[in-house]
DNA sequence: TGAAATGTTGGGGCG
DNA sequence: ACGCCCCAACATTTC
């Protein structure tokens, strides 16, 4: 009798799953795990969203299977855990953040048995390359590539088959005690965790995905898939997702499958180019002399800039989590390029807050937004806060919601409150730098500043 | 997946 | 009718 161990991290979920299918298929008994890693809890808040999230989605599968749920180093348990159910394989599919690389590396050496599939991406960082076998590191050629290669095998998308009766029913030993164990809290999000609630999204994002593309940067038309969670954490499949989009034709399915393509685009970055995680993309931008203060940074952090969309956006983030792709980039220029703060220290609370957080998009953003990046816009692209709010939020219902203390003012004067005079201050109720504060620096100044910031650094 | 500055064009008002 | 000016609308370049 054949023993297989499924080793569950990113894919928390029971079908369309690379490693379950091959482990169902070549065992006679299935067992899954999943570890909490200490080394990643030491570095979040008690109550971090994301660890309920998880809970959540273990929580599901537990309902079906059973599942050994640890906390500790990984590398320890699962070998332990390996000789302790008298385990013959392990399997797992394969993870391209460089801590996940090593980790996994070490539990491969110590085990032997061990079979990795790839089931996180359509295409792994090796597999869609320049015709002389080097990376892409621009976006639109990697694209172009990915789709050749996507239709070349035509448009064929494997479903791997899990076999449910061959994996070992557990007992329900989950509980909510496992928080304390860990020091956390048990939070209630907005988006609760697991393939059900994951499969209800995707099928009613189905319902709209033809306007994705006219709707998607309009905070307030609710455009996007909120997909993204559920996929970072595998309650449901890639393919799953570009499955969708191939299910009718239309401008918003092509955008959604292109904003996948972006997904493995900075995968197939963090895999080739590890360094991105410290440093610059680009070396000759490593010397930027940030001007931005710490006040500044708290100030973006909390929402009280004074910019109403960025602030907006900002508490939006606190609340629940999530952020509109569109305004991620809007304040990430604003930071970078208005409060002249090092895009680290972005990078870093968005990775803190994020539900969605995932190293290689989150630092392709980043980079991205920050011009230091590979498939770089140029440094004097700068966004203007003002003029993205009124294209892309024009009524001000997005900063109403989250700022509702500037609800009351016109949808000329909500983009930018310092401009109103006093009587439509007064009318609206809304008392700057009482009850919203003034713009913590001048949009102008701070740009020619940032333009003479990049410019001398680059020469 | 920008924005501002600068340049060009063309229509209308007006002497 | 004509030239001139103004300026909006659009195009190009510059950051």
């Amino acid at each position: 009798m054949k023993k297989g161990l499924v080793w569950i991290r990113r894919d928390l979920r029971l079908h369309d799953h690379a490693a379950l299918s091959a482990a169902t298929k070549e065992c006679d008994e299935v067992s899954l795990v999943f570890v909490f890693d200490k080394k990643i809890l030491e570095k979040l808040e008690p109550e971090d969203r994301r660890v309920s999230f998880i809970y959540e989605a273990l929580l599901e599968i537990e309902e079906k299977v059973g599942v050994h749920t640890l906390v500790g180093d990984p590398i320890k348990l699962i070998p332990e855990l390996f000789k302790k159910l008298k385990i013959d394989h392990l399997y797992f599919n394969r993870d391209y953040e460089p801590y996940a690389l090593k980790r996994d590396n070490k539990v491969i050496r110590e085990i032997g048995n061990v079979s990795t599939y790839k089931d996180s991406v359509f295409f792994e960082p090796h597999e869609v390359l320049k015709g002389d076998g080097s990376p892409y590191t621009v976006f639109t050629p990697y694209k172009r590539r990915w789709l050749e290669a996507f239709l070349n095998q035509g448009k064929n998308i494997s479903d791997y088959k899990v076999n449910l009766n061959k994996i070992k029913k557990g007992n329900s030993k989950l509980k909510l005690e496992l928080f304390k164990k860990m020091g956390f809290q048990k939070t209630q999000n907005t988006l609760v965790g697991g393939t059900s609630k994951g499969k209800k999204l995707l099928s009613s994002f189905g319902k709209k995905i033809a306007n994705y593309d006219k709707t998607r940067d309009f905070p307030a038309m609710e455009g996007t898939s909120n997909l993204s969670v559920y996929i970072r954490f595998g309650c449901i499949s890639i393919r799953d997702m570009i499955r969708l989009s191939l299910k009718n034709k239309s401008s918003g399915h092509d955008i959604w499958l292109s904003e996948l393509i972006w997904r493995e685009f900075y995968q197939m970055i963090l895999g080739q180019f590890p360094h991105v995680v410290k440093k610059e993309f680009k070396p000759k931008y490593e010397g930027i002399p940030w001007s931005g203060t710490t006040k500044e940074f708290n100030a973006w952090k909390e929402g009280r800039t004074g910019f109403p969309i960025v602030d907006a956006a900002m508490r939006c983030l606190n609340e629940t989590g999530m952020m509109p792709n569109r305004l991620r980039m809007v304040v990430a220029s604003f930071l970078c390029k208005t409060l002249l703060v090092d895009w680290k220290k972005g990078e870093k609370y968005f990775a803190s807050k994020l539900l969605d957080f995932d190293l290689a998009a989150n630092n392709g953003g980043w980079q991205w937004s920050s011009s230091t990046g590979c498939d770089a816009q140029p440094y004097f692209r700068i966004f203007n806060p003002y003029s993205q709010s009124q294209k892309f939020d024009g009524e001000g219902e997005f900063i109403k919601k989250w700022c509702p203390e500037l609800s009351s003012l016109n949808s000329k004067k909500i983009h930018q409150p310092d401009l109103a005079d006093m009587i439509e201050l007064a009318e609206a109720g809304c008392t700057l730098g009482k009850d919203y504060p003034f713009p913590i620096v001048s949009y102008t100044k701070s740009r020619q500043k940032a333009l003479k910031m990049y410019k001398k650094a680059l020469s």
